[in-house]
RNA sequence: GGAGAGAUGACCGAGUGGCCGAAGGUGGUUGCCUGCUAAGCAAUUGAGCGGGUUAAGGCCUGCUCCGAGGGUUCGAAUCCCUCUCUCUCCGCCA
């Protein structure tokens, strides 16, 4: 959420970067309401100062047994008037707030413009994809011939979108995700953290998954939300804290199942892995000084591609355009699910070698 | 689920209607001292939101904040209601 002073003081900055990403928010508004907000805090301030110099004025005629009558007539008056005024600053500030909460984030400098996935920009590709002398299966058919995952069992136990691992398959899970924890802890420097699955309403919009997104969210009924990547819960972790400067950088890693109801995207990636209800993740969070941030992120791009260097496979890294940007990104190198872009035989082909389609 | 206790500044901890943004201590910062030495002395040290002023650092000023929200009152950390969280004991589940 932006501050509403960057807005207030810089309000052709803010514009700029609604046009990038293609967001039709009026700034006006929220202006003038900000403003509204302002002379009513100035008017409300003014009677509270009289309220509480006349207040103290009544405390010292009632210890010396003097009349105080009037006085406290009178501001019995001015109580109301500041009530009302209370009330009036309180709905114009929600009405501010709601609206920061729909202004997404600011892109950097060096994010390309852009309308979507397509301007998006490759910036680094590393290793070369396996030639086969025949056409590859696609892993749905590789796995359930081997009989390592089973989509049939998922939707039986929970619904479409989600699959059983068997065997080796949930073996190799759960490997993958030990090897990369320690690959992060015990060479890159991060710490590992085991945080919750289910997250309360604040902590998802601390992260900027409320208000906008709940739809893509699995809901509880108690109200908490199942975590849709563990960088709510990390990111979560020092919200409304002030950090001692000697403290940063902060590097967590995590594992969490992540789930995502996938609303509106019937039709799309329904085969295999791709895109599932419920997948398992170890995330890559640092906290930092702003003007290290870009350098952090670069160095944390690194650290993430260190995993696909060590298990061979293929990948590039883009750099999303500002149409494509996720909502609190400043600048991002993922996709929401691809992250690093892996080379999948079957699937990404054209990705890798686009002169070959 | 039942019974009880609690939530105050970076931390500990006083404070039951006006003199409390809040005693005292710890910690932090600054200065002094330098043969009682992982010490002593002194000063200083919360935040948010506004307003004024300044080239700026800053300075002046108002309001709000004692878990959250509401209420009573001229006036609430202090009284009342609701909620949240923490702790202890019992039960239940595993």
């Amino acid at each position: 959420m932006l501050d509403i002073k960057l807005i207030r003081s810089n309000p052709e900055k803010v514009k700029e970067a609604l046009k990038k990403r293609k967001e039709k928010i009026n700034l006006e508004g929220i202006l003038k309401l900000d403003q509204e907000r302002r002379e009513l805090l100035l008017k409300a301030g003014a009677l509270k100062e009289k309220r509480n110099t006349v207040s103290e004025e009544i405390g010292k005629l009632k210890k010396e047994k003097k009349d105080a009558q009037e006085k406290i007539l009178a501001m019995k008056e001015v109580s109301t008037k500041i009530k009302e005024l209370d009330t009036l600053i309180k709905k114009v500030e929600e009405e501010i707030n709601k609206t920061l909460l729909e202004i997404p984030n600011i892109p950097h400098e060096s994010v390309p413009l852009g309308e979507d996935e397509k301007d998006n920009t490759e910036i680094k590709k590393w290793g070369e994809p396996r030639e086969f002398d025949f056409t590859p299966l696609p892993h749905w058919d590789i796995g359930e011939a081997l009989d390592i995952l089973d989509f049939e069992k998922g939707a039986k136990v929970a619904s479409a979108r989600f699959t059983v691992l068997k065997g080796m398959g949930a073996k190799l899970e759960r490997a993958l995700i030990n090897f990369m924890l320690d690959l992060h802890t015990n060479e890159h420097g991060y710490k590992e953290i085991f945080p919750p699955f289910l997250v309360n309403a604040e902590t998802m919009t601390g992260t900027g998954q409320l208000p906008k997104f709940e739809s893509d969210l699995f809901k509880c009924e108690n109200g908490l939300y199942l975590v849709p990547t563990a960088e709510v819960p990390l990111t979560n972790l020092h919200r409304q804290e002030i950090l001692n400067d000697d403290d940063l950088p902060l590097y967590y890693t995590a594992y969490t199942a992540c789930f995502r109801k996938e609303a509106g995207s019937y039709g799309k990636d329904v085969r295999g892995l791709i895109r599932q209800h419920q997948f398992n993740k170890v995330e890559l969070v640092k906290i930092c000084r702003p003007e290290d941030s870009y350098n952090e992120l670069e160095a944390l791009t690194k650290n993430a591609e260190e995993v696909l260097k060590r298990l061979e496979i293929p990948y590039r890294v883009i750099v999303l355009c500002t149409g494509d940007m996720g909502f609190s990104a400043a600048k991002t190198y993922c996709r929401p699910r691809k992250n690093i872009e892996r080379y999948h035989p079957a699937v990404t082909v054209k990705i890798f070698k686009p002169e070959e389609q």
